[in-house]
DNA sequence: CGTGGACGTGACAACGGTGTCATCCGCTGG
DNA sequence: CCAGCGGATGACACCGTTGTCACGTCCACG
């Protein structure tokens, strides 16, 4: 920068100006400090100029798995508002991996982002509250604050899983197997929660066998199934409550020999569910909706604005596809 | 850091080689800074320190579209990789916009990255020479640089066609309907070239209305095949160029009723192919692979590393499934 | 014709750290 | 006994910008 004050002949304020597009400098000025800047290669210490003005125009995102279809259509749309804002999103994937967030989080404030979207691995958030006291922007995604109060875009999973369910129950099943995610994620005890409400509604007493915690691989969801339909009652319909999860369960039905006997519902929607055969009944979370809504609060904050927290439900839809409108065998 | 200073009655500089974990301070004065950081909540900031140090723990990742499954899988690689570095991802995507590209590069550049991995939009890449001469590290990922000399991972994407093709050629295929990617691709150029060397190799002509060309969405694939199968003399089989693509032809033949009547390969694996009815046959690009050879070009420059720059081509394999393997009709 | 305000520009001190070097101390070896 | 050396600590300049304020010029207005 001093270069090209030199070589236009202005001080290093007046560079500064030209290259922040500021008003009131004559056009003659801008047009030779350009020609200079282009002349040397010179680009501008994004970093540097941060450390003046107190903004790095980056947000964070820390989702549960970039390369899952959920967290990274998540990601897509984060980036699509950030971009409107000339900001740039720096991610990493958590892993539900509860050090990995704490030490994410650690490094993010570091780095002075100016807003931080957390779908966390953690189940207490009070960690986070001397950097919220301290400034520190935060929207959560998908799954609730715990121990502090901020910003929340959460699906309305009870409600989801309870609509699966019941869709299942509509169709006359009676033995309906529930293959979970772990029991410590919020949005896997909701799933399970609306199941067992759902179950309760018809007047069906829960079986224990048929609730299965834990899955979260494909390669589980196959493995629990496959062991379900080893026992002596097995269900006449599966709801698995993670996308990757009932494409396991798809899988061994398909083993199986069963897709056209066993219905199954699946929670969160997929590229491609369309084309199994039968096609997927899903419970559909909107990933782009939820983004932007997570932008726009986070966006909300960062242009100053002080209101209480507030916390929006998204309501999931039911897609039917054939899989879940299969009746119980004979 | 000035308070922290002055609580643990030490120098800032010495605060400095707490927070840095610098050998050579007394095991005591350790002990004292860390309770002050605690006490004051104090958070290093990272960008101060960077302007002084010269790096910053930064790589961005220029991506065709996160929510596409193939730059996922590669950014969650990165990310991997980067992560043992305890170094963080700036991520965006380009959508093939090539203006993007270069107000991305420019901004990452600016905000002074580590390196960058590119997988670019643009077919001319001359603009990054002052750059590169000036000490900025790229990757290209997925297409080759064009007027530059830098590192690259490639999928040789001819041989990855040629497969493919030939593998319909071998089931008696003689009319093959080729939906490729928009043709500015570099990929998609060679891919034809593997498309048409092989129809060549089994001698027969090129039917130029069998290649059509700027399929990039699932739905222009569906409409790009059913017009194809709207002409008098259709084509037996399909090869798509790309997983969307891929995607949007199996809509098709499932709406036409020819899924088990047209051989279909695509080209790119993405979950769920296996489960489609009948398996889609694919030419698999190993993107765990090609991002973990990327990033570890990337770190072998910016642990100084100063021999030529390296082209490495992975080499795609064919995953029969059952969509390739249909003869055609009698 | 004097004065006040808008405009264009620059000097200077931050921003929050770290590299460099000097200093002091205790210990080793000739 | 002392030169010499390595370990622990601090002073200070500097990293590349921008906020603040001061200054000079020009013009409009009473």
């Amino acid at each position: 920068m001093r270069d090209v004050a030199a070589l236009a002949g202005v001080s290093l304020k007046t560079v500064s100006r030209v290259v922040n597009r500021e008003p009131n400098v004559s056009a003659e000025i801008v047009a030779r400090v350009t020609r200079a800047v282009e002349r040397l290669n010179y680009r501008h210490n994004v970093g540097a100029s941060n450390l003046r003005s107190r903004r790095t125009g980056v947000i964070g995102a820390l989702l549960q798995d970039v390369s899952n279809s959920f967290s990274a259509g998540l990601l897509r749309a984060l980036e699509d508002v950030a971009r409107q804002r000339r900001h740039v999103v720096l991610t990493a994937s958590l892993d539900e991996e509860v050090e990995r967030e704490r030490q994410l989080v650690g490094d993010l404030v570091g780095r002075r982002v100016d807003g931080l979207i957390l779908m966390p691995a953690t189940r207490d958030h009070s960690y986070l509250a001397p950097d919220l006291r301290a400034g520190l922007r935060v929207v959560f995604v998908d799954r609730q604050p715990h121990g502090i109060v901020t910003d929340s875009v959460l699906v309305d999973n009870v409600t989801g899983a309870f609509e699966a369910t019941r869709h299942l129950l509509t169709q006359g099943h009676r033995r309906i197997l529930h293959l979970g995610d772990l029991a410590t994620i919020d949005t896997a005890q909701q799933r399970q929660l609306g199941y067992e409400s759902a179950l309760r509604t018809a007047g069906i007493r829960l079986d224990p066998d048929l609730v299965v915690t834990g899955q979260r691989t494909s390669a589980m969801g196959e493995e629990a199934l496959l062991r379900a339909f080893g026992s002596p009652s097995p269900p006449t319909a599966v709801f698995a409550s993670r996308n990757t999860v009932a494409i396991g369960a798809a899988r061994a039905l398909r083993r199986l020999g069963l897709s056209h006997e066993i219905a199954l519902v699946g929670f969160d929607d997929f590229p491609l569910a369309d084309l199994l055969e039968p096609g997927l009944t899903v419970v559909r979370q909107d990933v782009g909706l939820i983004g932007r809504m997570a932008a726009d609060l986070l966006y909300a904050r960062i242009d100053g604005g002080t209101s209480p927290a507030e916390r929006h439900l998204v309501a999931p839809t039911l897609v039917v596809r054939g899989s879940g409108e299969i009746p119980p065998r004979a």
